[in-house]
DNA sequence: ATAGCACGGTACAACGTTGTACCAATATGC
DNA sequence: GCATATTGGTACAACGTTGTACCGTGCTAT
C-alpha cells in the first residue's frame, strides 16, 4: 500500500497534523521541522490521498465536461481548450459523452454518476427548455452552447444570430444571390436551438439586402454531420436547384458539402462559395481551405471554467445566473476566394 | 447540503448499514424494507458520495487517460473509444494532455496529480526506454502505443512493422516504384518508436520487391502534423525529386501532403498514390478519400481497458506484464485508386 | 423440547485527511 | 517580574461510506 500521512508522521516524529500542514503550506510549522518532513515525504514517496481529501473538504479538484462526442471535431477542440483552462487552476477534467441522446443527457444530470466532481460544464444537444428543472440539481453547472435560456444556471454562449448574419453578408458581399442554407432545423419549436438562432441571422441578412428568398434553398433536418452536408448538395443538384453559395451551419456540414461539390465538378469558390461555422482545425487544411465563423471557442472555454470556479467557491446564497457571449469573427479562406498561401496552423 | 446515508436511514427508520445494503444490492435485506428505503432515497434524492466510497473501498471508479492532445484527431477518436469501453464497465475517464512534452509526461507519472484514479492508460510520445523506471509507480498502468518495450507494465500496441510493410506493398501492387516516406524519425536511437518501427516495414517491402532505394525519398524529422506533410511534398517538388507514391506515417501527415499535392497540380492517385496510417474519420471525407492503415483503434481501446481492469482487481503478487497487438487492416480508398462512391461513415 | 440455522437487521470501526480547540514554551511589553 | 502575545506544535473529531462482527427472531430437524 502507498504510505499515508501517518507513516510520514511516525517516521518524522511529529503529529499527522504537522505533516498535513507541511503538505498544505500551512504557516504553523518551523523551518527545520518543515525540512525534515519534506525529506521524509520525498523518501517515502508519500502523496496525499485525494479521496480522503475530497471527503474531508467536500472538493475533489475535478470538474466534469459533458459533450455529445469527442469524435465531433468541434467538441474535441473544445475539450482541449477546457482541459487547458482547467489546468491553469489546477483542476482536472472528467469527460462524459452523451452521444447527443436525451436520455443520456438527463442521466448525467440526475444520475449522480458524476457525484464527486466539483462542478459540471454541460454542452446540451437534445434537452431543451422543457427540461429546465433537471438543471436545478445540487452541483454547480455552467451550460455551453444553446437550447436553454432563462434556466437556473450560468450560460456561456456565442453570438449565433449576429455571426450567422455576418457570414451570410460575407457571401452577399461576394455578389452571391442564391445562397443555400444547410443544417437548418426541421422544428421551429425550439427557438433557442443553435440551428434556429443561426437561421434567423441568415434570413435577416437576406432581408436587409432585399433578396427574395427561395425556400427550396434551405435544407432542413438531419444531424450536423458530413453526410447531411453531402446529401444536401446532392439534393440541390439532382433537383436542378440553382445556387451560387452555401452557408453550412457548422464546418462538418460544410466539409461534407465540399466533398459533394467537388464530386459534381463544381468549383469552389468560383461556382459556389462556401462558408461554415465553428472554425475547426480541419477547415484550414481542406482543399480548398474553408472560410468559417470562429465562435470564440477559446474564450468560451476559459470563461466557462472561470464561471464554474466562481460558483464552486460561492458560499451561501447562490447569486443570479449569468449569461456570457464570446466574441466572434469571420475567418476568410479559399472557399470564399481568399487566398491562404501558407496553410498555417490555427491559433 | 446533499442528503447522506444517515438522512435516509433516519427517515426510513433503519440503520445506515441497511441503507448501504440497499444501495449496493446486498442481499441481506427484506423486500419491504428494501422498497421503503428505495422510496426514501428517491424522495430525498440521495446519491452516494463517491469520495467517501472511494476512501473506504480504495477505488474511485475513475481511470485516467493521458494523451498528447485531443486536437490530434487520432487521440480524440482514441479517447472516444476509451470512454465508451470504460462506460461498459461503469468506469469514468479523466483525461490529461501531455502536449507530447517529456516533462509533462513524467510529471503525470510521478506527480500524483492523478492520485485518486484507479489506473492509468498512458500514451507516451516522448519518454522512452530510458524512463522505464518512472513507470514502476504504484498504480496500475497500461501503455498505449510504442516507445517502451520490456517495461514493467502491460502494453497494448499495433503491428507497426508488418502493417507498414503491407501499406508499402499496396503501393507496389499499383505499380509504383518511387515511393516516398514522410514522417520518418531523425534519430535511430529509439528503435522502438512508432516511426522507426513503421519505417522498417517500408524498407522490408521495398527490399523484398527488389527495389533499389533512393534515400532522398525519405523525409526525416518534424512532428506528425499537416505542416510536416505539406512541407515534405514541397521539398520534393522544389528539389525536383521524382515520386509516384507517398506513404505517410500517419493520416495527418498524409492530409497535409495531399493539400500540397493538389496545390501543385498533381493528381491523386493518377500522378501520386497516397496512403496514410491511423484511419482517422477525416480520411473518409477528404478529397480524394484517403487510403490508410487501420491499426485497430477500437480493439486497442477495449483491450487496454480490459487489461487495466484486470490489474486493478489483481490481488497480491503482480503477474508478469503482457503485450497485446491489435489486428490491422488496409482501408483502400480513392487516394490509391479505389472508388468509394458513397463517402459513408467509418465504423 | 431443544439445538441449529437462516434471515433480517444493527453497532462500530476504519479508510486518510483537515478544521477546531487547545497547550507548552519562548519572546515581548510595561 | 509578571501578565500577555506569539510561535510551533499536538489531540481529537468529523467528512460519508462499507466490512466485520454480532444479535434476535422464528422456523426446521431431530
Amino acid at each position: 500500500m502507498s504510505p499515508t500521512i501517518h507513516d510520514v508522521a511516525r517516521a518524522a516524529g511529529v503529529s499527522i497534523k504537522t505533516v498535513s500542514n507541511v503538505v498544505n503550506d500551512n504557516p504553523k510549522v518551523g523551518p527545520e521541522t518543515r525540512l525534515r518532513v519534506h525529506r521524509i515525504i520525498e523518501a517515502l514517496g508519500y502523496r496525499p490521498n485525494l479521496s480522503a481529501r475530497g471527503l474531508r473538504s467536500g472538493k475533489s479538484g475535478v470538474i466534469g465536461l459533458a459533450v455529445p462526442s469527442l469524435r465531433e471535431n468541434y467538441f474535441a477542440e473544445l475539450a482541449d481548450s477546457v482541459i487547458r483552462a482547467a489546468k491553469k487552476h489546477d483542476l482536472r477534467v472528467l469527460i462524459e459523452q452523451t452521444d447527443g441522446d436525451r436520455q443520456q443527457e438527463i442521466s448525467i444530470l440526475t444520475g449522480g454518476r458524476m457525484r464527486f466532481i466539483d462542478g459540471l460544464l454541460f454542452s446540451p444537444a437534445e434537452i431543451g427548455q422543457q427540461d429546465v428543472d433537471v438543471l436545478s440539481g445540487i452541483e454547480p453547472i455552467v451550460l455551453l452552447g444553446e437550447r436553454i435560456f432563462g434556466g437556473p444556471t450560468d450560460h456561456v454562449t456565442m453570438h449565433n444570430t449576429s455571426s450567422a448574419k455576418a457570414a451570410t453578408e460575407h457571401l452577399l458581399d461576394l455578389g452571391r444571390r442564391r445562397i443555400a442554407l444547410i443544417g437548418a432545423s426541421d422544428s421551429a419549436d425550439d427557438a433557442a436551438s443553435s440551428a434556429n438562432l443561426r437561421e434567423r441571422g441568415y434570413h435577416q441578412a437576406l432581408a436587409e439586402a432585399g433578396i427574395e428568398e427561395d425556400p427550396r434553398l434551405v435544407i432542413r433536418g438531419g444531424k450536423w454531420t458530413r453526410e447531411t452536408g453531402l446529401d444536401g448538395v446532392r439534393h440541390f443538384i439532382s433537383n436542378g436547384i440553382v445556387f451560387d453559395a452555401i452557408f453550412a451551419l457548422n464546418d462538418t456540414l460544410a466539409l461534407g458539402a465540399l466533398r459533394a461539390l467537388v464530386h459534381a465538378g463544381l468549383r469552389v469558390p468560383e461556382d459556389v462559395a462556401l462558408i461554415g461555422f465553428d472554425n475547426i482545425d480541419e477547415g484550414s487544411f481542406s482543399i480548398p481551405t474553408l472560410t468559417s465563423v470562429d465562435p470564440g471557442r477559446l474564450e468560451i472555454a476559459e470563461t466557462a471554467v472561470d464561471l464554474l470556479i466562481e460558483r464552486i467557491n460561492e458560499k451561501g446564497e447562490r447569486s443570479a445566473p449569468r449569461t456570457v457571449k464570446a466574441a466572434f469573427s469571420i475567418i476568410k479562406r479559399e472557399s470564399t476566394g481568399f487566398a491562404t498561401d501558407d496553410a498555417g496552423p490555427p491559433q
